[in-house]
DNA sequence: ATTTGTTCCGAAACCGGTTTCGGCAACGGC
DNA sequence: GCCGTTGCCGAAACCGGTTTCGGAACAAAT
């Protein structure tokens, strides 16, 4: 590991590091003719230092320009100022367009709090743990950020086990009923979207509604097909098992699904989709059949990728707010950190419905689309 | 800021923090019979350390499965063994597609080295600014990766006067002549491939060829300019000064920048994009047109981007190795700060050419196109 | 006038490491 | 046999903070 050993040079007295001109305690304690214990309890507002004291202190710190270091100070306290996020890398598909604003979202309130982000990723389930453990055990991190929440989550079993704080991006346990009691969580509620979606088509016209779902190992795919389920049943009309797929991970599954659905005896006029992914995906199996995105079968995805926006016709889906949903988790957690009780962190927001033109009133009725679909079969 | 301020009890001993399990090098010193310092020296390499008990420290430290905590260890030495990407976040496409494998690259690379990664967001120049000072100040990072080097770049700027290490993704002073004398980078030979898509496009019989270039405030739009009319150069063509359109940031500036070379009187038969997302702009400025893309127009992209390979017909391009990128980087940098000379750190790699079918034989010569293009303009 | 509390602060220990410095033993040279 | 090296290690200082503990000064109560 470590080559090149240190050689020493007796009497050679090594100019010490001194770090670039950095105002430390010592000197802010110096300056106020003041013990740096009283410095740093009045930084710290303990009741202990009076209210003027507390004052000046204050001040002058602002004046020299102290900022303690958050890992001199971790030595003591055990805090070191900043979350973690673990990104896992052996999804299907690995380019994520809203890391950015993720990531944007969840550094502009640390920092707000004055805490930073450290990352990193994992290659597979079991290295999700050695790294997660590595960052707990040098203690790189106060708390975790777990996004994409599983049904089961080997991650929360782990940080629980350990007693590190967390917070997730979606609930677990796939609905209101709370597994996890003392767990903080932010959530966009993909179940009233889809529950929406299925409303406005039964606006539009239509009667056979068709489901893609998503992988089903995560937790907001339940959601989001309960909501579908739902919406069928607040229009009243029957759930048909045949219309319900699942699991479509990525586009081309979607494509495959929608493949499928297309070619049942009584195919829907509108398919809803749990993800963009997806929902792009049916573009090809609609249009490689000779039917018309928008006419002949009206599409609605989910997400707000920027792709959507993009594709003819444009895809009219939910749009998810990633940079607030980091920005929030962010701050939940540091919250929590700081000893809010959990419980009382918990947010749940809407996705934004965008109306764009791959839906519309159905073209035709589901049996004669099944017929020109029958035809362009054969053709 | 701190509202609620510590209140104290007297005589009640709050129990320790008593940090989970960890194994201190006290603990190691104990369990070994030697002194911490003896300890601390034999795992850092010091040569005042006989072999044997060096060993016999990583034996038991190993068994024990001692870590050094790097914020301890930092108090002292400065270091933090944690590097810093710092990503603006107020360019006009915000959602890029590589992040997530360029960080999966560097978090790896640094793990390696046992070091992490920590991240920031700035939404403009001048937070940039603030935020690489916030970062130094508190000595979250040891070094710093700049991804999307500018022309004349502001943190390069600061990080140099400040003596802070750094590593470029991309180069800088637009060429071979380094300004900089002692600076590590990284990059991606941009200019070869564009060099080699002029070479590709003629021998297809392309005679005419258009360019559309991308924000030449970064510093890789002028080294892929440079290489596309080195392209020409090479292959004896004649350079066109009206086929030569710059600044496509956004892929409605690509389909602007396109739809503006086919207007010429001598219109270009095959175009080459310094992005993938002005290419992908092209084809809605090429289909407008009534003119088929790989068929009547030839275009050639750069970054190879997911999209790419799903937009019909597919687009060629040359496909970038970003988790590589971020690989390297981080690697380099790390190195950089452990102290090898920075001059020694620079690596160049090559994108890899992906034929797809947007690009092929001109199906009509430049006159022939413009008449056709006259055509459909008018209907 | 003494006792009892409060309020507020300083001295010193502490956190988990690193680094300096000095000293002991063994060794080789004369 | 004495002396100067050399190899190897321990004691203690140090890094920049936090926290404990005790005590001075002053006010209030007896």
């Amino acid at each position: 590991m470590n080559t090149n050993r240190i050689t020493l040079v007796k009497g050679q007295t090594s100019s010490s590091p001194k770090i670039g001109g950095r105002v430390t305690i010592n000197d802010l304690a110096r300056h106020l003719c003041m013990s740096k214990s009283t410095v740093s309890r009045a930084l710290n507002g303990y009741s202990d230092i009076s209210e003027s004291t507390c004052r000046r202190v204050e001040r002058t710190a602002q004046k020299l320009g102290y900022r303690p270091l958050s890992h001199a100070q971790a030595i003591r306290t055990g805090r070191v100022r900043a979350i973690a996020l673990v990104l896992q890398n052996d999804e299907p598909d690995k380019h994520n367009p809203f890391l950015q604003e993720f990531l944007a979202g969840a550094c502009e309130a640390a920092s707000d709090f004055g805490w930073t982000v450290t990352i990193s990723t994992a290659k597979s389930d079991q290295d999700m743990d050695a790294v997660l453990n590595r960052l707990i055990e040098e203690r790189k991190a106060d708390g975790f950020i777990l996004p994409r929440t599983k049904v089961t989550d080997p991650r929360v079993k782990l940080l629980r086990r350990l007693g590190v704080p967390y917070t997730m991006f979606g609930r677990t346990g796939h609905g209101q009923k709370q597994i996890e009691p003392d767990v903080s969580w932010f959530d966009i509620s993909g179940e009233t979207a889809m529950h929406d979606a299925v409303l406005r088509l039964v606006d539009l016209g239509h009667h056979r509604i068709g489901y893609v779902g998503s992988d089903p190992e995560f937790n907001y795919s339940q959601l989001r097909r309960e909501g579908f389920t739902q919406g069928l049943h607040t229009t009243k009309l029957q759930a048909d098992p045949d219309l319900l797929r699942k699991g479509a991970r990525t586009r081309d599954e979607g494509t495959a699904e929608t493949r499928a659905l297309l070619q049942l005896d009584q195919p829907p006029t509108a398919i809803v989709y749990a993800t963009d992914m997806a929902a792009l995906g049916a573009y090809k199996a609609i249009t490689e059949l000779g039917l018309t995105v928008g006419k002949d079968v009206s599409v609605i995805g989910y997400d707000g990728v920027p792709e959507s926006q993009y594709v003819r016709p444009a895809l009219t889906t939910y749009d998810v707010d990633t940079r607030m949903a980091g920005e929030r988790l962010a701050s939940l957690l540091v919250r929590q950190i700081r000893g809010e009780p959990a419980d009382q962190l918990r947010e749940l927001q809407e996705a934004q419905l965008i109306e764009r033109d791959s839906d519309g009133p159905p073209a035709l009725s589901s049996t004669e689309l099944a017929e020109k679909i029958q035809n362009s079969d054969l053709f």
